[in-house]
RNA sequence: GGAGAUGUGGCAGAGUGGUUGAAUGCACCGCUUUCGAAAAGCGGCAUACCGAAAGGUAUCGGGGGUUCGAAUCCUCCCAUCUCCGCCA
């Protein structure tokens, strides 16, 4: 959500925001709704105001005659306030679903485009690898090492779900382990800081497992509740299964001040991810790119306004130093206006190459949303002059387990169809150079 | 799931219908003192919204209600703690 006075001081840079990422909002009415709104406040707000004065007064007010002529009075102003609260609370209401409509405002390095068509290639790095036969895709690797398995899965739960078995799981592990490593070594982080040249703290994240269950309430003010057709929601209970570790990172500092002396706080949090991907009917239908349920590394990260671009730039420098560790061959893609997300400032994506499908997917994503949920949340930091404001905050992929598991058997696959184990992952897979 | 208790500012903790937006202590900030520090003394210190300001409105877990007036009474919900039950 952006802040009312913000969209009244800027009015053109509002409006023309929303219809650069296609969404239809009339600013021109919001403000007229909102000049109504703070009409019917003030009235509300001066009858109240005299109902407590007076009410004082009766508290002194020895005179029992002239007490219950006054008490009289404001019985009758109550109901007064009683209706216009009732005109305000209805105003109000529009006032806030016109609010929710409104989408953030973009950077202006963020290029202009309708839809993917417009995302611009910023860097790419790595080589694609050479094949001597034809490169198979990550599922039928994975099926013939009996390491995935989508056709049980199915019988047993349905489509786009698997089963991940043997080597594929100690696969799914060295990846979680070796990216913990990387999110709690300063030493690291430092090294990525200075190689990129970025100016920003190279604070270690704070590994987090968060609730898989989230409220309606607080994944609305997250702006991932719509559209709900593609959540999971457990009614019984009015809970929804998160799409994301985001939905819960993000929402962890609810209602609270930070301080500035604490900023950034980095989280790297682990959970699955559940997604009915209701759109998605035909769409990557086969293999593990597209499922109902998937692991992810998730980082999440709260800072200072000034320094959140910054901030985003680093999250991008880690991806990428992941790839490149896994000496995964990958594109750098700034999102255009058309193709990205109704909270995003700027949105990085990062996709890697798959040659089995001789394709860059998307692998990575990197969104900048400045205060655009932490004003919902009411996530605010003091600053050392005392001054308070919304914190701006960052979500990025660290490692989406089954895209990356399924790059790492399309670029690693061998002509026997056995998978080499990229080194930096041996460690943590008892020294083992293949999966067979 | 059953029984009981609790929920007040950054923290601790008063406050059971009328200058209580909230005593007091701690923490924090500023000043005095000091070569500096500690200690002590003085002052400041919740948030949001409206307003140029003066000031006003709202908020004591959340919603609804009673009342001229609610942190205080009623009601529903939520959370926490203790005991019992169940369970990885």
């Amino acid at each position: 959500m952006l802040d009312i006075k913000f969209i009244r001081e800027n009015k053109e840079i509002v409006q023309e925001g929303a219809k650069k990422k296609f969404v239809d909002v009339d600013i021109i009415k919001l403000i007229e709704l909102d000049d109504e709104r703070l009409k019917q406040l003030k009235e509300v707000e001066d009858l109240r105001s005299e109902v407590n004065k007076v009410s004082n007064n009766i508290s002194r007010n020895q005179d029992s005659v002239q007490k219950m002529q006054l008490i009289e009075e404001m019985r009758a102003v109550k109901e007064d306030i009683k209706q216009k609260e009732e005109k305000l609370k209805a105003t109000m209401e529009e006032w806030q679903k016109m609010m929710l409509e409104i989408p953030n405002v973009t950077s202006p390095d963020v290029p202009i485009g309708p839809d993917e068509s417009g995302n611009v290639v910023i860097r790419s790095w790595g080589e694609k690898p050479v094949f001597d036969f034809k490169p198979k895709e990550h599922y039928e690797l994975g099926e013939k090492l009996g390491i995935m398995d989508n056709t049980t899965a199915a019988e047993v739960t349905g489509a786009r779900f698997t089963y991940f078995k043997g080597d594929l799981v100690l696969l799914q592990f060295a990846l979680i382990n070796y990216l913990l490593e990387i999110f709690t070594n300063g030493e690291i982080l430092e090294k990525i800081v200075k190689e990129k040249n970025i100016n920003i703290s190279s604070k270690p994240f704070i590994p987090v497992i968060p609730p898989f269950m989230i409220k309606p309430n607080v994944y609305l003010k997250m702006a991932r509740l719509l559209p709900k057709e593609d959540k999971y929601h457990l009614e019984v209970d009015d809970l929804y299964l998160i799409g994301s570790a985001e939905h819960t990172l993000g929402a962890m500092h609810i209602d609270k001040i930070l301080n500035e002396q604490d900023m950034p706080l980095r989280y790297i949090g682990y959970s699955p991810a559940f997604r009915r991907e209701a759109g998605a009917a035909g769409k990557d239908t086969k293999g593990i790119i597209r499922v109902h349920q998937f692991e992810k590394l998730e980082m999440e990260t709260f800072c200072l306004p000034e320094n959140s671009i910054q901030e985003q730039e680093f999250l991008v420098a880690i991806q990428e130093y992941f790839l490149q560790t896994l000496k995964l061959s990958y594109q750098v893609v700034m999102i255009c206006t058309g193709d990205m997300g109704k909270p995003d400032y700027r949105q990085i994506d990062i996709e890697t190459w798959m040659p089995g499908q001789d394709l860059y997917r998307e692998t990575h994503t990197a969104d900048l949303m400045t205060s655009f949920q932490s004003r919902r949340l009411n996530t605010r930091v003091r600053r050392s002059d005392g001054k308070i404001e919304p914190v701006h905050m960052n979500d990025a992929t660290a490692c989406a387990m089954g895209r990356t598991m399924a790059a790492i058997l399309e670029n690693y696959q061998q002509a026997d169809g056995t998978i080499k184990i990229p080194e930096v992952l041996r460690k943590y897979m008892g020294n083992k150079e293949f999966i067979k």
